[in-house]
DNA sequence: CGACGAGTACGAAGATTTTCGTTGACACTA
DNA sequence: TAGTGTCAACGAAAATCTTCGTACTCGTCG
């Protein structure tokens, strides 16, 4: 049975998500990514990647001077973990109060609603 | 337009909680209800509340001896914020990857899922 | 060679969160 | 009245997260 590694922080997230869509980057590349949204120092960037690697939520691949940074968990179980942590520190597991809630925000399409319901009935359909 | 109180930390929610569902409650109420769960020393659980009241999302009552505190902030505005908030920095915005990945971790009950289907026709009939 | 640009490593300051210990006030009671 | 239990206030340690400054290395170019 493997550990599930530890929950990322938020700014590990903001990286993670650089990583999960450009694929393997190195620090500047990510650095210049994360410019879009907000200031950060080169330095911060690459200190958070050592420690993310510490904490193995990314690998580097040390050959080149620059070194290559990629996610070392997946999108999915991540985006789980964080779900399933949510939805039993604030919904107490019933996930329709959470939809409820995360709806209540926002317009939702009707493209999305009909995806919503298309995904319920494959979710039935793969229970077991 | 009223600003919206910070977002609780981790042990705030949990004494977020306990409040609403005891309703007004003194910090040995609180400390009892959360000693369920997990160990926490008297003077750290109204720390916090005091900590809580400073920020706005509780407020007390200081006629009794013992002050007897409140949620200052609603269940269901919290609930949204930490969803809408969620939704944003993990899902950027897709209400049905949420949904999907928040199922995918949990065995959710045929009920449930009905319940889901409810709540998405609700939803869909309220729109405009 | 010597200066410069692009990198990594490291330490440490700041900010925020979590956790208590200690103190002093108050009320009850033996 | 002296002791005991309950409480709020406060400060501060500890833990975690965020952000950089500084130092050192390695090529490259003039």
């Amino acid at each position: 049975m493997k550990l599930l590694p530890q929950k990322p922080t938020t700014s590990e997230l903001e990286i993670l998500r650089v990583l999960w869509t450009r694929g393997p980057s190195t620090v500047r590349d990510v650095h210049d990514s994360l410019k879009e949204q907000k200031t950060l120092g080169y330095t911060t960037v690459l200190k958070l990647l050592q420690i993310m690697t510490g904490k193995g939520l990314v690998r580097r691949n040390e050959t080149e001077r620059a070194h290559v940074y990629v996610a070392g968990v997946p999108a999915a179980q991540t985006k789980r973990q964080l779900a399933g942590d949510m939805l039993q520190r604030v919904f107490e597991g019933s996930a329709s109060e959470l939809m409820m809630h995360a709806l209540a925000g926002k317009r939702a399409s009707r493209q999305e609603i009909d995806e919503l319901r298309r995904l319920l009935d494959e979710y039935e359909r793969n229970r077991r």
